[in-house]
DNA sequence: CCTGAGGTACGAAATTGTTCGTACCTTCGT
DNA sequence: ACGAAGGTACGAACAATTTCGTACCTCAGG
């Protein structure tokens, strides 16, 4: 099964409520647009999204993404891995990672 | 045309993060999921959500929604009239009011 | 021309959310 | 075994939001 070792609710849990109040700051957003955008799913380093705040608050954000369930944190114990969970988030709120694949810079992405 | 005493943005330049910060508060999010299950789009009376706040606190969150864009509201100067603006939203966020839709008390609104 | 109902303006209190300093933990590489 | 890099815990400072009290405005009905 997929290693979740810091766990956020069951899919079927999500509460659209703490999503939304995820998704209202800044940087949580641009973290998700940003994941909405890659197809590919990959695993991320949680640094790989250069934020522009330290990291103790970086911590706190990915936390909020985590507790909402829009993302798994892999603990590597010296590093971490961030990665979407689109399956799960499809399923309870159709649509959503659209419209931030939306707000993409790039804008959509091809397919 | 449509009247809109008190405007809000276009509905090209309707803001996610906007939407998403009105969203992210309970007492606004009711009254969207209200308005985004009643397919009849009629006008509504501001205080026909009975919200467990006062008038005052009820002026600031309906001001938070026609901000971003969500609703109009129609002043009639003593009595203000509500109203979804499904076509922008959905326009410019499709499948936004589908996810608010679905987390009506009643379920899925039939039709 | 009052009065009452419905709303707004302004400002303050209370709550919530964001940010970071300091201290500490874990792993990797040397 | 040491140091450095990447993360977390805790707590405090700061900022933003929610809430409401007081005062005022507007219209409808008598």
């Amino acid at each position: 099964m997929a290693r979740r070792n810091l766990v956020g609710p069951a899919a079927d849990a999500l509460d659209l409520g703490a999503v939304f109040r995820a998704l209202a700051d800044e940087h949580r957003r641009s973290v998700m647009t940003e994941l909405a955008a890659d197809r590919s799913d990959n695993e991320r380093g949680c640094n790989s999204f250069d934020l522009p705040i330290s990291k103790q608050t970086q911590t706190h954000h990915f936390r909020v993404l985590r507790e909402a369930g829009l993302i798994d944190e892999i603990d590597y114990g010296n590093r971490k891995g961030i990665r979407l969970r689109r399956a799960d988030i499809e399923k309870r709120f159709p649509g959503l990672l659209t419209l931030l694949d939306a707000e993409s810079p790039r804008g959509t992405a091809p397919r």
